[in-house]
DNA sequence: AGCACGCCGACT
DNA sequence: GTCGGCGTGCTC
């Protein structure tokens, strides 16, 4: 008897060991967690297979069985197995990417097991009259007698603390047993009942089969009513005794989010899975969605990867976010696996945008999803009205126009609230020097430092990279630095100068080191009272503001000029995402958007006909292009502190590639090119870009290219496939 | 990845 | 003489 295990290790392959001693083989279960001797190491392995027998000649013995039973389930692993082949990924750190770090050093799953108070046969034998002298116990013992065994957290919602328990234990009469691990509690909210829906989306929903595989694209306008959609969705699913999973982008799972889905199912038990949590308490909340107790599963990207045995429905939240897709490591995309999960578990998936992706339009489009939509805002709200401020030849302020002031200006005197959206962190993004040119680099990336004035330093917003504030050149020790550009912190300044009377509330990565951080900065604004927010893309996504009727959006031009083919979907997937903030309650909202290129046909598309247009229009120049969504397209990425090996071995790749499938009108080859940012953290950046008509064709060579890239490395070069590559940074 | 081994240069 | 730099090999 061999077991073949998945180890973390970068290794593409399973490894064999004997059953650690003393363990019945017929315990051994695929899915079970192993404690192993690997090299000089003790690692924790998941059994992925029993076998008769291996090739190699000595095995070890596993050194303990950690899971008396498998806590991955053979759809979860078939399904990490799929991912990692399709990513080609060493299938251990697969596992130990779906695994709370808790699990993943070998705690035991039973570590958080609930514990449940249950009657003895003696117990049982009791009348409900008895220990009339102790009521409490009474009380207890009655409750035992009528709903059976209970969990300490339900008898410590009844009042009947652990000392009432021990005092029927001490008699014999009840005992505490084990039972699965609920999830962390949230905090308590009013249930809330469902609202009315509109007849869009009773079509919706109703469009949405209850059973079986299908996958439908829910294209929705900003306050369209996405939300309650999913909500009708989970419900039906939870009623018919099934878990769902809601997939929400990494900034999504806001305190907020989830009291609103605690406050409608109050009774289901709820799992949210998020970068916020301890190891405890996210071990606790996996182990509660394995074991097929948690109802609900709210999850940002790795939340796709636990095992869920009661899945009736996947719910993908902002379907075009970026942060679905994981940038390093297993480089996968949450949002893709979703529907390769839902075909495996035979349930519907829904992916929702205001913005969809061009990857999502396109199989909305081409019929591979069903293609819903939600046209009309919910209530009383109208669209925003956008306008377009030309800045090429006006006289700013701090980057504003003076009109755009005076706008703001007359909201706030209205009572009302404004957003400004800067798309860019700290004080100024370059710092120079006015007499010998000297200009604020950071030693290891090719990026400029950016001047960060409040915690008085300067730093690289790629590699971390900080050094203090310097008033004089450190070339020529001039004093005429000059901070050019403006970031949130300089316009905080310049707006707090500019609006006295009114408090203005920054939004930024800066400002909100946590969720209840950022929760706590905007309470002034959901009180109603007039006041100026201004901040990033964290003000773009979900924050239900009635009291902003003006986005101002200081410079839209970002993503015309980029050499990131998404660039141009990106902007405006974010410009219609802020510009939704305007006006979701009566009054009416106005979007001002300043740019260099008023005229620009992207700009004008996008603002006069909408997100659906300009999406469509980009569709079509991808399709000249010959570039993803039309193309299936991965990167093989790699990067040396010496760029002439990283290039060298891009070179090979390709050479090793075209011998096996030259390039041709459904294959081609791009590179090897340096990467938008060239240098960080010390290493040079390069990529190939291979683009195929047919994904097969794709998956075949990359396979092929990590067998031959694991023998032609070099120790001191870093190389990965990112297939389906979201950046070309 | 992470750990050992082995081979060369510059120190008490 | 040996401490430690990093290039190489291996992990069932």
């Amino acid at each position: 008897m061999v077991l073949r295990l998945a180890i973390p290790v970068p290794l593409r392959r399973l490894f064999d060991y004997l059953p650690p001693a003393g363990l019945n083989p017929a315990n051994l279960q695929p899915g079970q967690r192993f404690q192993v001797p690997f090299g000089k190491r003790d690692l924790v392995a998941v059994l992925v297979e029993v076998a008769g027998d291996s090739p190699h000649a000595e095995l070890k013995p596993a050194t303990a069985c950690i899971d008396p039973t498998p806590i991955f389930d053979a759809r979860s692993r078939h399904f990490l197995q799929w991912a990692a082949d399709y990513y080609q990924a060493p299938i251990g750190e697969l596992y130990a990417a779906a695994l709370p770090v808790a699990l993943r050093r070998g705690k035991p799953a039973d570590h958080w097991a609930e514990q449940w108070l249950e009657l003895t046969t003696e117990g049982k034998g009791l009348p409900e009259t008895a220990l009339a002298r102790a009521k409490k116990q009474q009380a207890l013992l009655q409750l035992l007698l009528s709903s059976g065994r209970q969990s300490r957290t339900a008898l410590n919602a009844r009042g009947l603390n652990s000392s009432v328990c021990k005092a029927l234990i001490e008699r014999n009469l009840a005992h505490w047993v084990a039972g699965p691990t609920a999830p962390p509690p949230l905090e308590e909210v009013e249930p809330r009942p469902a609202p009315e829906l509109n007849d869009e989306q009773r079509h919706v929903i109703d469009s949405v089969p209850a059973t079986g595989f299908s996958a439908s694209l829910l294209e929705g306008t900003t306050g369209s009513g996405k939300t309650e959609v999913y909500l009708r969705l989970m419900e039906r699913a939870l009623r018919d005794g099934k878990q769902a999973l809601l997939l929400v982008p990494e900034i999504g799972l806001t305190p907020q989010t989830l009291r609103r889905i605690a406050a409608r199912f109050p009774d289901f038990r709820i799992a949210a899975l998020h970068s916020g949590l301890a190891d405890g308490e996210r071990a606790r909340a996996w182990l509660s969605a394995a074991s097929g107790v948690a109802d609900i599963v709210i999850g940002t990207r790795s939340a796709i990867f636990t095992p869920l045995p009661r899945l009736g429905i996947i719910l993908i939240d902002e379907e075009h976010d970026g942060s679905f897709k994981q940038q390093d490591g297993v480089r996968y995309s949450a949002r893709d696996l979703s529907l390769v999960l839902a075909k495996n578990a035979d349930i519907p998936v829904l992916l929702g945008s205001a913005t969809p992706s061009l990857e999502s339009l396109h199989n909305a489009l081409s019929g591979r999803y069903q293609h819903l939509r939600l046209r009309h805002r919910a209530g009383n709200a109208k669209p925003p009205q956008i306008s377009v401020v030309p800045i090429l030849h006006q006289q700013l302020q701090e980057g504003f126009a003076p009109q755009v002031l005076r706008h703001i200006g007359e909201t706030l005197a209205r009572g009302e609230q404004a957003l400004v959206f800067i798309n860019r962190r700290g004080y100024s993004p370059a710092l120079t020097c006015d007499d010998c040119g000297w200009l604020a680099d950071c030693p290891h990336c090719s990026a400029k430092l950016t001047l960060h004035r409040r915690q008085r330093h300067l730093r690289c917003h790629h590699c971390d990279y900080r050094m203090r504030e310097v008033h004089s050149c450190p070339q020529c020790h001039s004093r005429n630095l000059n901070a050019l550009g403006a970031g949130t912190e300089r316009s905080e300044d310049f707006l707090t100068h500019s609006f006295r009377d009114f408090p203005v509330i920054r939004v930024d990565r800066d400002t909100t080191a946590s969720k209840q951080a950022l929760d706590k900065l905007l309470e002034p604004a959901r009180n109603g009272e007039p006041c100026l927010l201004l901040g990033t893309q964290m003000l773009a996504k979900g924050h239900h503001l009635p009291k902003v009727t003006l986005v101002v959006i200081q410079d839209a031009d970002g993503g015309l000029f980029s050499a990131d083919f998404r660039a141009p979907e990106r902007m405006g997937q974010l410009l219609e995402q802020v510009a939704g903030r305007a006006g979701r309650g009566d009054l009416l909202g106005h979007v001002l958007v300043q740019s260099r290129y008023p005229e620009h046909p992207l700009l004008q598309l996008l603002l006069n006909k909408g997100y659906g247009a300009f999406a469509r229009q980009l569709m079509d120049e991808r399709k000249i292009a010959q570039l993803p969504p039309l193309r299936a397209m991965a990167l093989v990425r790699a990067e040396c502190e010496e760029p002439r090996w990283a290039e060298e071995f891009l070179a090979n790749a390709r050479d090793y590639l075209q011998a096996l499938a030259p390039p041709s009108p459904e294959l081609q080859y791009l590179g090897p090119v340096p990467a938008l940012l060239e240098r960080k953290s010390g290493r040079f950046r390069f990529y190939l870009q291979i683009t195929a008509e047919k994904r097969g064709l794709l998956q075949k060579l990359l396979a092929q290219l990590s067998q031959w890239a694991e023998g032609n490395r070099n120790r001191r070069l870093r190389w990965a496939i990112d297939m389906d590559a979201q950046e070309l940074s």
